[in-house]
Formats: structure tokens, sequence, C-alpha cells
DNA sequence: ACTATGACTGATT
DNA sequence: TAATCAGCCATAG
């Protein structure tokens, strides 16, 4: 396995809803990493092919993917985001479709 | 210990 | 809208 800080991110990741997306900066800080955004790209490099974890519900806090666009990644992510319904203005997502995590769920689910 | 490298960010120009 | 810059900091060599 590798450090806590990916356990950390990879669990935090899981917490993003269906068809909500959050940017690197906000995983980081829901995390307990503030400022560590670059992290989060360093975890989801390390889980990528990974089923289970939702990394297409992540991208830059412009709402922009992290990927140069029309490669194959992009592209998937891409993908992935409209087949739930996430919709796009140009290479951005819809602001709309932010996640914006209610405080209360939040500590619910993060306990331990 | 030092340097380079990121799936990053926010402010500035 | 786009380019630059300075922070950011774990990892790898």
């Amino acid at each position: 396995m590798s450090s806590a800080y990916h356990q950390q991110i990879w669990h935090t990741v899981l917490q993003i809803p269906l068809g909500k997306v959050a940017s690197y900066g906000q995983i980081a800080d829901l995390a307990g990493l503030p400022g560590r955004a670059r992290l989060v790209g360093k975890a989801l490099t390390l889980y990528q092919g990974s089923p289970q974890l939702p990394w297409h519900r992540v991208l830059r806090s412009d709402g922009s993917l992290a990927f140069c666009t029309g490669s194959a990644q992009a592209l998937e992510q891409r993908q992935l985001l409209l087949a739930e319904g996430v919709h796009f203005t140009g290479r951005k997502v819809c602001p709309q479709y932010r996640w914006q995590p209610d405080l209360a769920t939040l500590l619910f689910q993060l306990r331990y």
C-alpha cells in the first residue's frame, strides 16, 4: 500500500456523488491536506485503472479537464461525465455540477 | 542535501 | 481569454 495521504485522498474521492464533480484542491482540502492539490493528481495516477474510484469526477478548479484536449484520457473522462449527465460548456463542465458537500454529512461520513 | 517533476491554484498582467 | 509567476510538497534520482 502507499502512504496514508493516498488513503485519505482515495476515501475523499469516493465521497463525490454521481453526477457531481470536484477540483483537485477541493479534494485535498476535504482530505485534510490543504494546499496539496498536486498530491491528489499524484494519488490518482497511482490508482488509475481502478474501476472503484470515480477519478473522472475530479478536475481543475476552473472546471476544465487536467488532460490535453483530444487526448485519450480527456476523451474518456468527458465520456464518463456525459454518461452521468454532467454537461459541458466548451472545454469546461458547467459550474452547476460542482460538488458542494454538506458539512454535517461530511462530518458523518468522515468520522472514524 | 539538491534538483527536477508534476492529472494544481490563485493572483496578476 | 490567455500567459506568467510564485507557492505548493511528496517522490525519485
